[in-house]
RNA sequence: GCGCCCGUAGCUCAGUUGGAUAGAGCAACGGACUUCUAAUCCGUAGGUCCCGUGUUCGAGUCACGGCGGGCGCGCCA
């Protein structure tokens, strides 16, 4: 069977054929730089590109001349209704009938699969997100990290990759053994038992709380045998499952938890000191052991094993990527904070002075996270105990408009969570504006059925019904989603799909408002079945498209939306 | 001081290998409704794209130099 290809994929197909006959010089590498893109003005078609202009230099001619050619040869195509040079030789498409049927007939062919695409085939992907300390409870950070994690990881599964996303457990170390004296301080506190509870470094209610749990039903005599190990693990797991609940709430769920303990017990820490102090790259200096890591950007050499004997954090880090390495993934992919900015380099240098091909690791720094509330943003520091909780924020505003925030915003651009907004069940909000939209049309899709209107089946006779502008521009919109989806994957940026939703709502929400001065423009028109019929075509290929994007953010597609006073 | 990121409308931000008259949402102002869900739509206004120089047919985008802000620069993690 003949694989389905989007719009801008035979368009593009189609130029590039034309380019060849036209310059049979060119390149494989060069032809694929000839594309079509979208218009910002009708006066400029449907689609356009600049390939005239791309290759006259390299060609030895006008780029006008060569926009005439191209112009008049794609007109030939059956996707093609007319064609036009303009400005310094843009050559602007204006589609046909067949085009707009196309996009129909792909997404009602493809249904919950279009928009997914063969960027990523045979390529798989280990993606590491979170990764939160189980030393306490997550913040409004971590909030954006398992957001942005978790669509990326649907996004590169849309586009084709195979992805196993991955929560690594800094569960060694002296956080760890501090997180355990502070929990047995908390225990022999709760149980009434002399304690210095005053020094505390984990001072959070929830280890008084995971305490209190704890010691139900223990002896003194138990407690006070207990060594600090058995209360570092006993802490780690029950912050670990805290994590886990929080994460849920949010409908993220990892494909794989690694443990760095387990790292240090199975010998795999061990077995990559000795492979860097091999690499002949480690070297003694103050009684410490040292890794050259400024040839891979850093600005000074990093310590692998302190003057007192112990190694450092980037030792098990290392190992961990080795670990990683060696289960043979294509690709690597890490969203740390931004805040961890300095770490990339040396955890680079690391990973290639053990052999691997270090760029098959992508890190993505994530920008800060503001909650903005009345207006004013929230103070807080991790210090003073005071930060936003994870939680709290899911709770307040929803999985749904949680990560619709998150998500929104370029990684590179700190992000104001404004929470007033994002609990306002108005179309001042966008993720309810995209809901709603969606909600809407499933409205019209059962107000139809009572009156036995359906969707009709795309078809040459159909695509002649939608001739409004305003069907014609939203079809042009729909046509877009694989790009999208493409782009984000290729970029790994996720901030581009709710900009692309929300269009997509305000397109739907003019036309359905169209309805309201203009009962032809209604879609249940009785007097007109097959015009009824058509529309609803439309309309449900819209529904399907905010549906599948709004899968890859995580977020419902719901079919009904509750008016708040039938909320309570 | 060095490295990374940001600086675009009143606010929050988009802006695909450099492309046509720089966009969206919100806010503001002026209108529309007894609807297929007003949780809406139409219209108006709003910009030295931080500054400068350069590269070229063309720069918000690239290069260099500044300015302003964030983060990082530990034998902490």
């Amino acid at each position: 069977m003949e694989p389905l290809l989007s719009l801008r994929e035979e368009l593009d197909l189609a130029l590039r054929e034309v380019l060849g006959e036209l310059a049979p010089g060119l390149a494989e590498e060069d032809l694929s730089r000839a594309v079509f893109g979208p218009t910002k003005s009708p006066e400029h078609g449907d689609v356009a590109t600049n390939a005239a202009m791309l290759f006259s230099k390299a060609l030895g001619r006008k780029p006008r001349d060569m926009g005439e050619e191209l112009a008049a040869k794609l007109a030939e195509h059956r996707f093609v209704k007319s064609t036009g040079i303009a400005g310094p030789g843009f050559v602007n498409v204006w589609l046909s009938d067949a085009a707009f049927l196309h996009v129909l007939h792909c997404v009602s062919e493809q249904g919950e699969n279009y928009g997914e695409g063969t960027l990523g085939e045979g390529e798989s992907a280990l993606l590491e997100f979170v990764s939160a300390n189980p030393t306490g409870p997550m913040h409004i950070g971590h909030c954006r990290h398992a957001a942005v994690g978790d669509a990326l990881a649907r996004t590169l599964r849309a586009a084709g990759h195979d992805v196993t996303t991955e929560f690594y457990i800094n569960d060694a170390g002296a956080q760890v053994a501090a997180l355990g004296e502070s929990f047995r301080q908390r225990c022999l506190e709760a149980a009434g038992l002399p304690a210095p509870t005053e020094d505390i470094q984990y001072a959070g209610d929830y280890l008084k709380e995971f305490a209190a749990d704890f010691v139900e039903g223990k002896s003194g005599d138990e407690l006070l045998g207990m060594d600090l190990d058995g209360f570092a693990a006993e802490a780690r797991n029950r912050n670990l499952e805290m994590i886990r609940a929080d994460l849920e709430h949010m409908g993220v769920f990892f494909d794989s938890f690694v443990s760095e303990q387990s790292l240090h017990e199975s010998g795999a820490v061990a077995e990559t000191l000795q492979k860097l102090r091999e690499s002949g790259h480690a070297y003694e200096k103050d009684g410490a052991l040292w890794l050259q890591t400024t040839d891979f950007g850093d600005d000074q050499d990093r310590v692998l094993i302190k003057s007192d004997g112990a190694p450092t954090y980037l030792v098990p880090d290392v190992a961990y990527h080795h670990d990683k390495f060696n289960r043979g993934f294509s690709r690597y992919i890490n969203v740390f904070g931004a805040d961890h900015g300095g770490y990339p380099p040396r955890l680079r240098a690391g990973i290639a002075r053990l052999g691997h091909d270090v760029e098959k690791l992508t890190i993505l720094l994530l920008r800060l996270v503001f909650l903005l509330k009345g207006g004013n943003r929230v103070k807080f520091s991790k210090r003073a105990g005071n930060f936003v909780a994870l939680a709290d924020v899911v709770e307040e505003a929803g999985s749904d408009a949680t990560r619709w925030f998150m998500l929104s915003r370029s990684i590179d651009s700190e992000l104001e969570f404004d929470m007033d907004l994002a609990r306002e069940a108005t179309s001042r909000n966008p993720v309810y504006k995209v809901q709603y939209a969606h909600a809407r049309i499933c409205s019209v899709e059962r107000k139809g059925r009572e009156q036995a209107l359906r969707p009709a089946r795309a078809t040459e006779d159909v695509m002649a019904r939608l001739s409004e502008p305003a069907e014609r521009e939203m079809i042009l919109a729909l046509a877009q989603l694989p790009e999208i989806v493409e782009r984000s994957a290729r970029e790994l940026a996720v901030h581009h799909l709710p900009a692309y939703l929300l269009h997509l709502a305000d397109l739907w929400n003019r036309y359905w408002s169209h309805a309201r001065t203009n009962p032809d423009m209604r879609i249940l028109r009785e007097d007109d079945r097959e015009l009824a019929g058509a529309r609803l075509l439309l309309a449900e290929s819209l529904r399907q498209v905010l549906s599948n994007g709004l899968g890859m953010m995580g977020i419902a597609a719901p079919r009904k939306m509750l008016r708040e006073e039938e909320d309570a």
